[in-house]
DNA sequence: TATAAACTCTCCAGTAAGTGGAGTGTAAAG
DNA sequence: CTTTACACTCCACTTACTGGAGAGTTTATA
């Protein structure tokens, strides 16, 4: 099939699809009259892999890694699980990072005025200004997560 | 100071606030002699500024606007809160996100057996595999998010 | 059959936010 | 006076694409 179809069918974009062929993730035929990539139905499948490992925050390296334990039928379950989990950490890490950060920002925004005059909590966080908020009213952080 | 010093104090590489400087986004003297860059209390004060503001998710550009609402004397605090909650929500988004996506591989590694055999489920599902984990055993998704 | 629309190709450039290195010049210390 | 540390510019590379130009191909319509 063309790069057109096995996109749609991927639900990748052609350039994308033209991308992954280009750095050799996948290796679709080529038609040498006019040079038109010619998917097979073995490409598309991996083409569908890929696509939905990088939903799942997989690289492309480690796409191809997983490409390659894919095709191999004598593979042990083990590399797979192994970066998965290994994924799953750096999900991890990357969810405490992002909490914090939301906590952080929350706080700022909550103790903001956001009206017509210049006081700015916010600014003056980043700007490490010495005077902190000076009025003693309860903020509330709205933590949702 | 020169540019080793404002680095130090601002918590980044040479290599980066060379590069804030060459993008514009802080403008320190030059030493027509040496070629020097010439870093202000003013430039430092700016550098560490960008350097929270990063931290802090605020993309260049972001930091860039946030900069000239810092140095105007006249800002309303309106535009520095809504900047921020918008922040704010691309968090949320973010960690919505993120934890389906950590909620679907611990489930695909839970049911990994991770041995030496061939059968694996992350791989299965990936390919889109019809055989769907045959044995009836629960499976327990260790959602910590 | 002619033409227009839709599809494909390659190549070049750009994105964000830097990082790394080569080659060279300057400043401070021993 | 030489070594070391620091500074400079310029170029290439990173990730995972995206956009566009200009040209060729295939399909559908007039």
């Amino acid at each position: 099939m063309n790069i057109g179809k096995a996109a749609k069918l991927s639900n990748l974009t052609v350039k994308t699809v033209r991308y992954y062929a280009d750095i050799g993730l996948v290796k679709p035929l080529k038609n040498c009259s006019t040079g038109y990539r010619d998917f097979s139905d073995d490409d598309l499948a991996q083409l569908q892999f890929v696509a939905k490992a990088r939903k799942f925050n997989f690289s492309i390296q480690e796409c191809g890694e997983l490409l390659s334990l894919y095709s191999d039928k004598n593979r042990s379950s083990k590399e797979v699980k192994a970066l998965t989990l290994e994924k799953i950490s750096e999900i991890d890490a990357k969810l405490i990072e992002l909490k914090d950060l939301r906590h952080q920002l929350s706080f700022l925004a909550n103790n903001c005025q956001g009206n017509d005059r210049p006081e700015c909590p916010i600014l003056d966080e980043l700007s490490n200004a010495k005077a902190k908020f000076g009025n003693k009213k309860k903020f509330h952080d709205d933590n949702k997560f």
